[in-house]
DNA sequence: GTAACTAGTTACCAATAGGTAACAACTATA
DNA sequence: TATAGTTGTTACCTATTGGTAACTAGTTAC
């Protein structure tokens, strides 16, 4: 009588596996903010307000083991170092503006009232 | 010369809406669970094989609070609880859709290799 | 010389998330 | 009477996440 569904066995793997690139507080605000260009770390950190340098550069490391950000360092006169998505950081996209569809969704729903 | 461009701030708004609900190592594994119909406590842990009670009676009360399902309780002999899906949990669909894509994607092109 | 800008690092601490194991109360069945 | 199956709860502990503040090193502008 028991039927452990195999496609919903496999579902919960790449849930998994998306998640746990995925997760915490600042990695998706990350993204979402290379998604509107190359950018460098002080850009980012105004972009989100408030972010320390310790979270975003960690959180840029692992972005960055991931594939889903490279890192280009530039030799100036001052050190200037970008940030930008791989193809893997774009192909965030359709999720991205679901998560975005969906917090919006949300809030008129719960939040507003 | 600095923008902070709003469309960004908007966004970057947005997914910390949506993260605060989904966020977790189970929430998502539960929704998951539960497009599959209503299911009961036991069902549901069968159904995600690592999960504790604790954990799970936890994150059933955080999804319940925030609208995503619904609780109810049968008053038969063995007492029975069954879970599902509000409206609103089930306007994750897409979302779900969208993060599983990018699971199996992602496996395929950075675990993969 | 001093301040400010570049991109971080380091040490320390607090809060949260998650894990383990035992237990509770009730019913049905052997 | 004992065991198993219902749905959880509780206490305790660890690990991870995140926050704060100070600091580094190099260059440029005042």
């Amino acid at each position: 009588m028991e039927h452990r569904e195999p496609v919903c066995q496999f579902k919960l793997m790449a849930s998994r596996d998306a998640l746990e690139v995925i997760q915490g507080k600042w990695r998706i605000p990350i993204i979402i903010s290379l998604t509107y260009g190359r950018k460098r770390f002080g850009e980012i950190q105004r972009d989100i307000a408030d972010i320390s340098p310790k979270m975003l550069s960690q959180e840029l490391k692992s972005l960055e083991v991931n594939k889903i950000i490279t890192r280009t360092l530039f030799d100036s006169m001052p050190v200037t170092v970008e940030y930008s998505l791989t193809p893997l950081g774009m192909s965030t996209k359709k999720l991205l503006d679901e998560l975005l569809d969906w917090g919006i969704h949300f809030r008129k729903e719960v939040v507003g009232n």
